[in-house]
DNA sequence: CCTTGTTTTGATATAAAATATCACCATGGC
DNA sequence: GCCATGGTGATATTTTATATCAAAACAAGG
């Protein structure tokens, strides 16, 4: 998903693509991982950006709400922000040291998805799998 | 899982399975559901429990570390934890109000899991699945 | 182009949540 | 019983998130 992608998707839900908004994604897509707001605010920062911090919050709270990332927690007690590339993401989380690697083989079947939609009344935007496991260097300590 | 298998991953680790870890792990089980570590301590207060605040948090974070719970980010900032029941669970969100409705199926391939062990050397012990979407209610609204 | 109403922004203040510290208690091995 | 280690819980501190609000930006209508 790139930045036009996700401008539109904004305006979709009612939502001005502003300067501020922008720059949050540009420097969301640049920084392509697993971030804390204050982890993006000081890397918009350090490259002289002069949105807020309040801004880059409120802007991840907006983006989580049009499924563009999902907060996770990993190991310590800030939220972790996570792209979801195509409406979904997957990784492995090691249980100890919180290393966390990304994988691309979905194997989640969409028919489950829509099964379930309907079932529940609810209209399905997208998933987030996590494995959990001990890292091979965990597994050695 | 039950308290008794807990007391036994616990041990099985390296923890001691004392009186307060078992009292969290009782209203763990009791709560059967998603919950912060404050509301457990709560619970707990209410229910005339004399285990600290701290106990509870860092046995929560225990019981993370040996796959027995695991915390998601639900809307507030506050983690919650939900159960694992046999190492995994799913739950579908809800991306505007955060209400969950959890479910059983699990369409998630064990062959895949085990192939990506060995991909990246980790050892699974589990995996959570989170599908995101609209409830009826928001999408009324 | 100028109002007018709405949304957005960002500084500051506040609240909430997580973590660090430390003295004391409990337990298991010797 | 004594010591070493691990666990506990009160308090203090730090970190993270949210609320507030005046100012700024913007869209729509005249």
């Amino acid at each position: 998903m790139n930045k036009i992608q996700i401008e539109n998707k904004l305006s979709q839900y009612g939502h001005r693509p502003t300067a501020a908004r922008l720059e949050v994604v540009e420097a969301l897509l640049n920084f392509h991982g697993h971030m804390t707001a204050d982890d993006l605010y000081e890397h918009m920062q350090s490259t002289g950006s002069s949105v807020g911090r309040m801004t880059v919050f409120r802007t991840l709270d907006l983006l989580a709400e049009i499924g563009v990332v999902r907060p996770t927690y990993q190991g310590s007690g800030a939220a972790h922000f996570v792209l979801l590339e195509d409406g979904h993401h997957h990784h492995l989380v090691c249980m100890r040291c919180a290393q966390t690697v990304e994988f691309a083989e979905c194997s989640f079947a969409e028919d489950l998805s829509q099964q379930l939609a309907e079932k529940h009344g609810f209209k399905i935007e997208g998933h987030l799998l996590e494995i959990y496991g001990v890292c091979k260097k965990c597994q050695a300590g």
